[in-house]
DNA sequence: AAAAGATACCTTGTATTGCAAGGTACTATT
DNA sequence: AATAGTACCTTGCAATACAAGGTATCTTTT
């Protein structure tokens, strides 16, 4: 993905980033991102967490290793491949100059109300 | 809309939210309206924006009035109605928690390197 | 050892959003 | 009266988000 691409990808897929950010972090299996996600305030469901997930590892940016769980079934832990990685980083780079985009809306909005 | 509402909205929209901020400015046609984006990087085409206009205008958040261009056919003027400036307030706030809760990703990334 | 409960995983169908492409109408210029 | 330029708008497709519903595994209870 190309730099502008990537910032057109990022202003509609935030969710997307915020999920390889939380996997910088470390592996987790899916109710732990849920978790991550859930404790700075972003509630997201499992319907939208397996798809995404099955789709950043049909493109090579996570990999995924069964781990037996103490009271249940198997889990999958997702880890960013280097692919991965590497797109956590340029997204980083992306939302930065998203919030600048964004933020620079006001900044107009204010100069105009001083008049400058 | 709730409040948890429109943050979870804006998670998805940062168009919508962009196209209100940029008519807090002052009222505006819809090429205007583009280069207001694009001036601050964020280039949105013509077919996305007419739509959404539409959908905010039947939603109540904006009003238009009708004037001569100069040189060409007349334009359709936007403006924030009063439930639009209001959308715009309360977006704003949920665009400052976005922030706060997709930077906290990275926040406790850090925390984690750290060890703490 | 069956049944029930809990924890995983995943899919399907619908709504929403974003946009490229294509279309209509008005105005000014040649 | 033909062309070019500027405005408006719609249609159809792709991607994203998610509620709802489904299957399998493991543990606990009866």
């Amino acid at each position: 993905m190309g730099s502008g691409e990537l910032f057109q990808h990022l202003r509609r897929s935030l969710l997307e980033y915020s999920v390889v950010q939380a996997l910088v972090e470390g592996e987790a299996y899916p109710a732990d991102l849920i978790g991550r996600l859930g404790r700075v305030g972003l509630q997201v469901p499992e319907g939208t967490v397996y798809p995404l997930l099955n789709r950043l590892k049909a493109d090579g940016y996570v990999e995924y290793r069964w781990e037996e769980s103490p009271s249940g079934p198997p889990r999958k832990y997702y880890s960013l491949s280097a692919k991965g990685l590497k797109l956590a980083e340029e997204y980083r780079q992306a939302w930065e100059k998203l919030k600048k985009s964004v933020d620079s809306l006001n900044t107009s909005q204010n100069k105009h109300e001083k008049n400058l």
